[in-house]
DNA sequence: TTGACATGCAGGTAACTACCTGCATAATGT
DNA sequence: ACATTATGCAGGTAGTTACCTGCATGTCAA
């Protein structure tokens, strides 16, 4: 997983708006998903390559159509590293501060 | 959560390190923070005040020090928010592009 | 009080990003 | 074949980002 491209991926409304998009109807043309949208087609291209590159999403050829599909892969991986790590640490946290306030 | 903010503050190698040294030893101070960074002082900061800003890091001052401490919340609403979404669909993803590739 | 230390603030620049327009290519259906 | 439809590719631009230098402020300890 390459967490730099996923993260800047995620870090764009469009883009989190595809994925949603996707969520509710997967494997959507890049026609049907601009119809949503509000801005050209070759914008909406580009945040759809942005996302193909993180591996958040993957295409299929259907002709002169191509198909986008979730792969919900990355984002596991992002909870594995960057989510489960943290939330170890949860309960120790408050504790810290408290000492740290105290004069540790 | 502010999702724009949380996923750009993590997109970005500086500041998901800055994390994780936190992580090691939470309530760290600047100075501390800069040792381990190779950037000026000032970028650190600015880096710092992003992940402020989305919540991920809060503050407190104690004399002429900072401390800086990690907070998990924002990335447990992450987790709620854009992980668990689509993992709940995942199964289903695969049918769906075979049944696509068939002709639908 | 004064020198050393920790951080804050202002401004400047090169690189990146998100958007656009215009034109090219490829597949479909009549 | 030809008009229509779906997508690809090449640039151009305004705004954002990540870094820097220089100087100001606030705190500590002798």
């Amino acid at each position: 997983m390459d967490a730099d491209k996923v993260f800047k991926a995620l870090g764009d409304a469009t883009r989190r708006k595809l994925l949603d998009l996707l969520c509710e109807r997967n494997g959507q043309t890049l026609g049907q998903l601009c119809e949503n949208l509000d801005m050209a087609r070759q914008s909406a291209t580009q945040h759809l390559g942005i996302l193909e590159e993180a591996s958040l999403v993957s295409t299929v050829r259907r002709g002169r159509e191509k198909l986008h599909f979730i792969n919900p892969v990355p984002l596991h991986d992002v909870y594995e590293r960057w989510v489960r790590k943290f939330e170890r640490e949860r309960l120790s946290l408050l504790h810290d501060l408290k000492k740290e306030l105290e004069g540790e």
